[in-house]
DNA sequence: TTCATATGTGACAATACAGTCACCTATTAA
DNA sequence: TTAATAGGTGACTGTATTGTCACATATGAA
């Protein structure tokens, strides 16, 4: 009888963050921007297999996200990562009670599987 | 010329968590299950706007990221939220440094919002 | 046993998304 | 100015995902 049957999706604050996360190749390039800002034409370079425009794309959903800050220099746009919305993201469910055991549970893990604190 | 050409995407190990954590209300029955184990029909109960089946596929989802554990007693199946994939995803691109400051962010920003500290 | 409740599953339709094309603008160097 | 490089965009197609149906299994109560 309401005409609001048709909403699709209830789409949270986060939204944005999480659907941008979803996709392997944007998760690849927030790999490559933790080790420090680089251009588009950079990035573009390190997925030989996808045209630029496709890298360009998932660019843009990173940054709708925040996920990806830019700055533009004369003709070139560095990318940087933004942490922030991963924090947010990863409250929303953890409090920082719970905090202390997924934390220790993971350490933990870590230290098994790498059996040196080496590197 | 080798057959390998068609590989759809890369997939990372957390693939499983990203994927689930893409849909609102997979998202909404975490939120749901922070509050403590719910039985699958208790969550039925919770999304009137969607049939029990969809409801139970997207646990299944949930589930196969081992974001939701189950505890089968009798015929009810209690859904329990699992932080431990929350962390590591985290913790894939933030360093325990960069935790630091991240953290500190939000938590300026909560003060900001909230402006009060009382609860 | 019989019935009601709680859960589990295969097949299908509508929608959303990833990736591509061609074409365009802006900055730098010669 | 011209040429080369870096970046930006609308429309299209194949695939994946969401949500639905009907039907099936298992536990508990009468």
């Amino acid at each position: 009888m309401d005409d609001a049957k048709q909403q699709p999706k209830p789409a949270d604050s986060l939204d944005d963050v999480f659907r941008a996360l979803a996709d392997p190749t944007r998760r690849a390039l927030l790999d490559e921007l933790k080790g420090g800002a680089r251009t588009t034409s950079q990035l573009v370079a390190l997925f030989p297999e996808m045209t630029r425009f496709g890298v360009m794309k998932h660019l843009k959903v990173l940054e709708d996200a925040s996920l990806v800050l830019t700055r533009k220099e004369g003709r070139l746009r560095w990318n940087h990562l933004n942490a922030v919305p991963l924090r947010q993201m990863y409250e929303r469910w953890v409090s920082q009670y719970e905090d202390q055991w997924a934390g220790s549970l993971l350490r933990l893990k870590d230290k098994i599987e790498q059996n040196s604190q080496g590197e």
